[in-house]
DNA sequence: TTGCTTGCAAAGCATTTGCAAGAGC
DNA sequence: GCTCTTGCAAATGCTTTGCAAGCAA
């Protein structure tokens, strides 16, 4: 079973065959899907499932915590399975396409009490833009 | 006269009074409007001027790199005619408001080559998130 | 059984587009 | 005058919602 629906289980998340389907499609690494790439992969699994449903399942993934969403400059969200493995992203600037990485250093340590303006900060999403290899 | 309207008539830029209200909307620091917000500050300097002028526009002041395109995890994409000056945003997670900050360090460095996979990187953005002092 | 979840269809909102009329240079 | 820009209105694309029926616990 997927390390996600396993941490899901134990979490006493009400299991549905819906549900089960959206945690497999976006189990892995280096997963970035939109909602309507999530819902066709679904429906390759469980043919009713609906597009509504999906939207439900990802929106209470990304509160419970277990799934990011990543803003790009598209139109549409992405969700990111990987949340228990702080990491940042390279997006193409042409294709879309969104590779995880590691950079060196605590991003958070690098904003200094002076600079927070009193703000709680608890979050940072550091985003490298650029051409990959292919569209370079 | 606003620094950006200067900056766009050295390059040339055909100017018209939609094109002129929309950057006098745009000048200043710590302004991250969205396009919708742009609309109804540069009505009440040119009534007629249309929601799809003012998206056109901000198109190509992107385009020209005059302003940046902010996007947070609201619907609307939001406008930062800060472009000159390096710097990166404090967001609150409970009412959107948006801070610029400048933390300290080159966050570029601190992605090493072997962590670019090939890309040719050119910009980054480092967004913090947490709760401003009235949403505490 | 009880309340949470689903599916459908319609609505909502941000943004884009096609095209004729208008304005800058 | 020639070309680029504007405004309108319709279309598009992503996401949300209301509500009756279905299903997990």
């Amino acid at each position: 079973m997927s390390d996600l629906l396993m941490r899901l289980r134990e979490r006493g998340w009400r299991m549905t065959s819906q549900r089960r389907v959206v945690a497999q499609v976006l189990d892995g690494d280096h997963v970035h899907l939109t909602a309507d790439e999530v819902h066709i992969r679904a429906t390759r699994l469980l043919p009713e499932i609906s597009r509504a449903t999906v939207y439900n399942t990802l929106g209470e993934l990304v509160a419970l915590g277990e799934v990011i969403e990543v803003s790009t400059h598209d139109r549409a969200k992405r969700y990111d399975p990987n949340a228990h493995h702080p990491h940042h992203h390279l997006v193409c600037s042409a294709c879309g396409t969104i590779r995880d990485v590691h950079p060196t250093g605590d991003a958070l340590a690098g904003l200094p009490p002076e600079e927070r303006f009193g703000f709680t900060v608890s979050d940072v999403a550091l985003t490298y833009r650029g051409l990959c290899p292919d569209c370079a």
